[in-house]
DNA sequence: AGAATAGTGTCTCTAAGACAGTATATA
DNA sequence: TATATACTGTCTTAGAGACACTATTCT
């Protein structure tokens, strides 16, 4: 091989933000449930980190995609097969891992609840807390994390992710990978505020999302109000 | 070292997608020039891609960051030591090197024409025709490129450079690193049409961009027509 | 009736676009 | 006066936001 490639090369890991929702189930069965954003995250057990959070991701196989490799890591642990991942960042600090110079390739991916609750074992969904720039804040039943408690760079690859989740949701059909196939307005509009952190009126978000979303025959029934029509995504006929 | 880093991993090298202006000097002294976006290519001298076009960048050191790995090759031929450099994407195709295994971090940069003109030897400057998704086509006085005349994925890269660029030319102040200091409203209009292959009354125009820029107390002269008033960034007070 | 959510109609304001017009320098 | 660019005024339209209103279900 040429001689440009003798050299002590940096190393190459990926990383990803899996984004999903938690719904939780409200007192009063006539109420709206309360919709969080979460991600995944897993306790390291090893130096350096030990006993810190981190997102899932690993070393890159020389003969081996970024997406792959995520996906692998992450099917290791659970039965996830398929999720669109999209790329954020290249994170390049040059102390960002102690051990050595790993540079890591920064994914994005997005998936409804009923496929996130398929994961065990492995690494756990937490839900984000986060206002518009101030710190994080991670829970689940037993846990509750803050930015320190998280390893290596991570805490900035959360937010970068974070950032282009708020910046997208509402025009590139990023909603939709969070949602059940068939949903009600509600359920969309409440997934995007809990997302962009801003409320709107019920009759301009309509207006604006009206042109995605196409109505189907079900609606939701027996909740002590009145029942509301499902939708799914508009598969566009261009 | 950990028994996790004695394994064969991937290469890891840069490619900046440099953009700039050439303005073209009239016929006729009373008219407008005309202004084109150009990128800086150099010709490779060994294989793979013997004589192919390719962008500036080179193999990551251990120690050194992407955006210092980009200027240090680019001040190498010639006098760049200060340019602001954008990561865009990074390239992982498993045989985008034919030699082995290399992922690319891209980056791009804007520089204005003053500064541009000032390389010599190594690299040169394109003019760049792009349609909306049609092929692209290099040119300068000895030359014209086309797409099958560029190396490796740098189309690819390209062309994603081209597309952060025209996205991002009217809102994130992207416009005034490839101007002068000082400009005229034609002038920023001229270069906001020619990267989004759009036109628009200057009317339009200038209500829309009035709040960015800041007029000067000079103006152009002896150009057979109306003067135009000299226009700068405006500098935030927030 | 009361509680809760589902869904609609309409007013205002702003920004974008279209277009016609005025102003000023040089030969 | 002709040419070329510089700059302005205004009409229309589309979309965002605010807000008040009606509709439906279950207990």
């Amino acid at each position: 091989m040429d001689d440009i490639f003798n050299y002590e090369h940096p190393f190459v890991c990926t990383d990803a933000v899996l984004f999903s929702l938690r719904t939780q189930e409200p007192d009063n069965y006539r109420k709206q449930p309360e919709i969080n954003l979460s991600i995944l995250l897993y306790k390291r057990t090893a130096d350096p980190y030990n006993g810190k959070w981190c997102l899932p991701g690993g070393f890159l196989n020389i003969d081996e995609m970024p997406e792959d490799n995520i996906l692998r890591k992450l099917s290791e642990k659970s039965y996830i097969d398929d999720c669109m991942l999209e790329q954020l960042h290249t994170f390049c600090d040059i102390d960002r891992d102690p051990r050595a110079r790993v540079i890591s390739i920064a994914y994005m991916g997005l998936m409804n609840e009923a496929d996130s609750r398929r994961f065990d074992g492995g690494p756990v969904w937490f839900t984000v807390r986060f206002g518009d720039n101030g710190p994080m804040e991670f829970r689940n039943a037993e846990t509750i994390l803050s930015e320190k408690d998280i390893g290596f760079d991570h805490c900035a690859i959360i937010r970068v992710a974070l950032e282009r989740l708020r910046s997208g949701i509402m025009s590139n059909g990023m909603v939709f990978r969070l949602l059940p196939e068939e949903f009600t307005l509600t359920q969309l509009q409440n997934v995007c505020e809990t997302v962009t952190c801003r409320k709107e009126p019920a009759a301009n978000f309509r207006r604006k999302i009206m042109d995605m979303v196409q109505e189907t025959d079900r609606c939701t029934g027996n909740k002590g109000h009145r029942p509301a029509k499902m939708f799914r995504k508009r598969k566009e006929a261009d």
